[in-house]
DNA sequence: TCACTTTAGGTAAACGATAACTCTTCTTGT
DNA sequence: ACAAGAAGAGTTATCGTTTACCTAAAGTGA
């Protein structure tokens, strides 16, 4: 820069005007400038503006696992947010492992970011305190351990999919479905169960406990408990997962029994992840915009950092059912 | 820090010393400054660190695309390699565009990085030219057009691979397979080809140019190529594919068409991704070590980084076979 | 006891930009 | 024709650290 300066005969200040597109520089001068500059090819430090504007242009996600589905949905719309912010997206996965999300969170306040985007059910080491208390904007991605937080969070009406879900099932004619949810602390593991049950009710269908198997949200869920499922004397006739990658369990253990989808047994997923439409017969799914929530959840964030007010602190997109071929009518099913 | 020396009536060096263990403070001083700095709760401001030291403590990583299985695979690899070295991971994917190409591009130059990890089989803009213009350490991950290049590659044994999995399925009886490639300007794409070739000769059998496909190892791929070496009038018995994805898509075809897996037709991937133990049948596959790559490919990088000769500018770890249910010898094989 | 090295600590100049001011030099209205 | 204001450009302090260099006191050997 004090190159420049030398050779167009000014001030740093001068270029540092004209770099940031600032008033107070002539046109001609102006010009001269911005064409040595171009002939320099010079590149701004970075670190120096960071220093001085208190702005490190980094944007911070954490996620418990990476895992090619719901993850990667939502970080494709991180991009498309970011891609116009001028921010770069620093991804870091805790593996559910308390003494890695200390580090990171260590490593977070030590280095500087502007915002974090936390895809983060629940949390070890208070994290979300720590960036409450140390005034780093941050904003929360689907599901939740509690009801009611005291920072903005972006999800989609789940109980309302898995209402849909199980409504959808039995107007199919279903009357025993298995339910496979996520871990039970978190709210929207809840409220996908309240969803099935409120749906029985509806229909005047008595809700057998034995048809609900508590998962992790893992692809290993699906699998095992669709064993199991099917062991109980009065095996279900479908399955309802809390998520695409239980889903894929429940057909590969399908798989195993030799059991053909949706004839034998009909599945129904959660999500919508991208590979779900590619799955072998294309799985019926809740459909959440995954990459509308990452959209939304960094522009929520970009306005945090801004220092521009929300327009709301919790923000639920809605679901759909996508309707694909892995469900039908039961055997003998009677509608 | 001023406060810190304030309080403890040092100089801010004195202090600074003490953070970055440097000799030239006394035992009892350095002990009254690490409580202090501890009660504080002191953290370092990155920006200035950075301003002065010139490392920013971040490690780029680009990719064409966000997919959720190679990629993913080799990402953890990286984050498991960075965990120790306490550098952030920016994740940026160019999505085969030009200009998001030329825009991350012009960022990264921008803002600052202290190397770049390339998943990116080929370049629209220039990238590679660019980052060894301005010497920014970098190595390349995985597939390249080039066969010699001037910067550090890691990969793994592609042309090994291609050979084992089609010596595999003639192995098993297969003399009709059907091959979908990855791009064909892409070095390692060719290498399939070619060991798919040079195994039917070592085995006596002509190679049907009907029966290879190209792709460009998207899903969508499999499913098309599938459909039209169906269609051949002397269809193959077996497919081998560029990767699982393409595998996936070859699944999705055949439960379309209602042919089973392995009995109606064999199916062989490469990369063996996370879920392709799950798929259904399980899927055999050519493992290639994704995350040892990204492992060994960020300790090469970290290395460049600290300037550190390499060992070697060019490592390929070994493919190897992972026989799982989607092979087996065709209905007429003859052995 | 004196010259010399070691040790503990401090000073001040960077690092590369930005921003609040200041100083000229033109305009412009009356 | 003159005061007031605008516009162009420059001065200088500052962001929070690190580091090269300096000083003074204490330790050391002959």
């Amino acid at each position: 820069m004090a190159q420049i300066a030398q050779e167009t005969g000014v001030s740093i200040t001068t270029v540092s005007k004209v770099l940031n597109n600032m008033p107070g520089v002539g046109n001609q001068t102006r010009e001269r400038i911005q064409k040595v500059v171009e002939r320099y090819d010079y590149v701004q430090n970075h670190a120096a503006r960071h220093l001085r504007k208190g702005q490190s242009g980094l944007i911070d996600l954490v996620l418990m696992r990476l895992e090619g589905g719901y993850d990667v949905g939502i970080m494709h719309g991180i991009q498309d947010a970011l891609k116009q912010s001028g921010h770069r997206l620093v991804v870091f996965a805790t593996n559910e492992d308390e003494s890695t999300e200390r580090l990171w969170l260590r490593r977070l306040l030590d280095q500087s970011t502007d915002g974090v985007l936390l895809l983060l059910p629940y949390e070890q080491v208070g994290i979300t305190d720590a960036l409450l208390a140390q005034h780093i904007p941050f904003v929360a991605i689907g599901d939740r351990n509690e009801p009611t937080t005291a920072f903005p969070t972006i999800g989609s009406t789940i109980w309302l999919g898995g209402y849909t879900a199980t409504e959808y099932l039995i107007s199919l004619g279903h009357r025993r479905i298995g339910i496979i949810t996520g871990p039970l602390h978190l709210m929207t593991s809840r409220a996908r169960l309240a969803a099935y049950r409120e749906a029985h009710e509806r229909a005047g269908i008595p809700v057998d406990p034995a048809l609900i198997c508590e998962g992790n949200y893992l692809l290993g869920d699906g699998i095992q408990q669709t064993h199991s499922l099917l062991d109980l004397s009065d095996p279900p006739t479908a399955i309802f997962t809390g998520n695409d990658a239980q889903a894929t369990g429940v057909y590969q253990a399908l798989y195993q029994r030799n059991i053909s989808i949706p004839d034998g047994i009909s599945v129904i997923g959660f999500d919508d992840v991208m590979y779900t439409a590619q799955m072998a017969p294309p799985l019926t799914t809740i459909r959440q915009p995954l990459m509308e929530m990452g959209k939304m959840a960094t522009h929520m964030l970009l306005n945090l950092i801004n220092g521009q007010p929300l327009d709301s602190n919790h923000i639920e997109l809605s679901t759909s059912l996508v309707i694909r071929n892995s469900c039908a009518r039961p055997r003998n099913g009677s509608l």
